[in-house]
DNA sequence: GGATATCGTTCCGTCTATGGAACGATGGGG
DNA sequence: CCCCATCGTTCCATAGACGGAACGATATCC
């Protein structure tokens, strides 16, 4: 399936930096003075100064109060946006974007670039999980390796992972297309 | 119709609380002690310990570090998306989560919120737009108003929204769902 | 039983993120 | 020209987030 990043995103200086300009930018966009949007999230001038030049290491409450004001969500703020964990395999690019919990099944939410020219299969999940696949460009052959589909732009498949399954892009065009993945938690 | 939260989020005990929650979800989902993750994220025990009981108020560095190893976006730790813009309606709760753009399309993805005892009922969006909605829990009546079809958790439906379509929520539980809606760009 | 390991929590000294105040710079208005 | 408001930065005492160590609880082996 798809493998996840093990390697661990870490808060650098430059992460700070980054992050401190997002909030100038979003902050000078709407036309707000570093000390209106200090005084209206209720914190510190200094504290926001601070961020904005990466001087600061900020803390969720911080953070949670300067996105409020801004109308934006925390990440928008935090990561580049593509800091998200991404998979690369040999003919699939893919980024993690949420996750989603309810009741009994955790559903997980992909934005997937199929390659032209290679094949990519993925072994077996855990019994129960299901993938369901909507192109946005392009044509895509995929599912179980022993029943692939062609899912071409617009349309979209969804199969039951617990056998091998494969991913490729038809007619050397790209393929852009969201994955969601349900698990049935098994505990 | 469309409510945007102008008030700030705020970081309060109950959102610390969730925060804890969460991490230690996906923790024990990952079959990791506490002292494990603390040592891979390279945190103290004690911050960890802290945090997923919500008695603490967690720099961004550490959010990170933890993120990192549970592999996962900061959006997962950090309580619900509801940060983002929402569409509250009727029946209906909706954050946009993500907008794609390939090509001549342009694709949302919501997350959906079907409240029961109510249908709500959109017009008919521009011609060739397209909506999918994936149901993670509960059971949903969605489609055109003259076709409406049933989904049940971990079920898919799609239709062309170039007709007055609703949806609703069957059974007295509320639905979980997302819904990409797939808008041909014509300009 | 005793020894050892690891679990999650609590204690505590250190370090740092915080907000208020003071700062120099800039821009009108009288 | 002076006066005053507001800009963003810097200084500083304090609150609190940090990690290491010690803790009691639980499991596993001999």
């Amino acid at each position: 399936m798809i493998e996840r990043d093990a390697q661990g995103k870490q808060w650098t200086a430059e992460t700070a930096a980054v992050t401190g300009l997002h909030i100038r930018r979003l902050r000078t966009e709407r036309g707000l003075s570093l000390s209106e949007l200090a005084r209206r999230a209720g914190i510190g001038k200094a504290t926001l100064s601070g961020l904005e030049t990466g001087s600061r290491n900020p803390t969720a409450e911080t953070l949670y109060a300067i996105a409020g004001q801004l109308a934006v969500p925390l990440a928008a703020l935090l990561s580049a946006p593509d800091a998200a964990p991404t998979v690369e395999g040999e003919a699939v690019s893919a980024t993690l974007l949420e996750v989603f919990r309810d009741g009994a099944v955790s559903t997980e939410l992909y934005r997937l670039t199929i390659r032209p020219g290679a094949v990519q299969v993925s072994p077996a999940h855990a019994p129960g999980v299901v993938e369901y696949l909507t192109v946005f460009s392009g044509t895509a052959r995929v599912g179980p390796v022993a029943a692939p589909r062609l899912v071409a732009a617009g349309e979209h498949a969804c199969w039951v992972s617990d056998g091998p399954h494969g991913y490729a892009a038809v007619g050397g065009v790209p393929v852009e297309a969201s994955l969601l993945i349900r698990h049935p938690l098994t505990d």
